[in-house]
DNA sequence: TTGAAAGTATGACGGTCATCATATTATATG
DNA sequence: CATATAATATGATGACCGTCATACTTTCAA
């Protein structure tokens, strides 16, 4: 072979962190091949070199999504007592920044709307996603010693998917300001953590 | 003038509910105006005698949205007392048939993850239906005496959309109602309402 | 019944998109 | 340095979409 051995894999990665990006900024249906590859420096020629079909391609965009952001801030509470390490999640995703970040940040309210319109495969990996994320809540709920722990991480995810959906909708900044605060400090206060620190 | 008075406003109208519908199954970008003109019946020719561009009549149509579904519902709300309205609602919304359907229903969760990607009119209506989803859930818990009751509508309606959202995007049905179920159970226990009835 | 005007249909144009065949460039090996 | 080949670029094709000009059909008034 007379690339480096990682060359295709390394181009490939890039263009699905393009793509990525570019989900979380148009969605994924409004994305298109030409537009994707150029942000990743190259031309529209390349592409099925690297992906059988945009739809497939859209869906390992999608897996990808789920394996790139998320992985560090759950990492990071796993070093941590669970009711700062709750405390902390949902103060990260409930902040601004998280709502203002186009570049990272959790998948899940992207493609919540969308997930009933893509494929079987990306369907099944979203699913996946929400349930890996609600049963991490459950066990730092559990280990509060809180009865009824993965009905109460189901429920809590719903409103923080929710309050940031919300929140991104909009438009006025106090107001989308206050949305976080008000699901900030209920969610706090719900789950017992307001004691903490 | 030679037609009725009524039938190009009959016309709009009937466009718009197609309009609708077809944003809800699709998203409010990925609809054709020949595929909403041949779902009213009609061809894509007379398209431009009823809307000046796709982009204003995608905003009209959002509007339509507003106008129509809800107010039924919370028309309903009005004459019952507050603590019975409450939990009406939030069966209603968390409930499998508002899940299913595409025909009705609160347009919150449909244009949530897009209406940062929409017009300014649009969002501006967006923010409006938000607006005053949450004050009529305030008013009703005011009624009930209970404190912050701004703070804990918008918290609430955040975790009704969260919920349904997720409940939509989730392909197994015994996981999907257990998401509806978990908030449903929660959202009443939160705000009191199991003692009713 | 007829004419005129409101409403709708036919058909075309330019643009964008996914897809693919073919040409070109880059680089590891001899 | 030469060459083979992996990786990417160029360019084309057909499909679809928004838009609009023009032709047709419907229906009310005279």
């Amino acid at each position: 072979m007379r690339y480096d051995t990682e060359h295709k894999a390394r181009t490939r990665r890039k263009v699905l962190d393009e793509a990525a990006k570019a989900i979380r900024e148009e969605g994924p249906h409004r994305l298109g091949v030409a537009g994707v590859m150029a942000r990743a420096g190259l031309t529209h020629g390349g592409f099925y070199a690297h992906f059988p079909s945009k739809e497939a391609f859209v869906a390992d965009a999608i897996a990808h999504m789920f394996e790139g952001g998320p992985t560090a801030m759950l990492e990071r509470m796993k070093g941590q007592p669970p009711r700062q390490a709750l405390t902390e999640y949902i103060d990260f995703y409930l902040s601004r920044r998280h709502r203002d970040t186009r570049e990272g940040g959790c998948p899940l309210p992207y493609l919540a709307v969308d997930a009933p319109r893509l494929t079987e495969v990306s369907r099944e990996r979203y699913a996946k996603g929400v349930a890996h994320l609600t049963s991490i809540i459950a066990t730092h709920l559990t280990a509060l010693a809180r009865d009824h722990a993965e009905d109460e991480a189901s429920s809590t995810l719903a409103e923080l998917v929710g309050a940031l959906t919300l929140a991104r909708a909009e438009p006025d900044p106090t107001r989308s300001d206050a949305i976080l605060e008000r699901s900030r400090t209920h969610l706090k206060r719900r789950l017992g953590l307001e004691a903490a620190q």
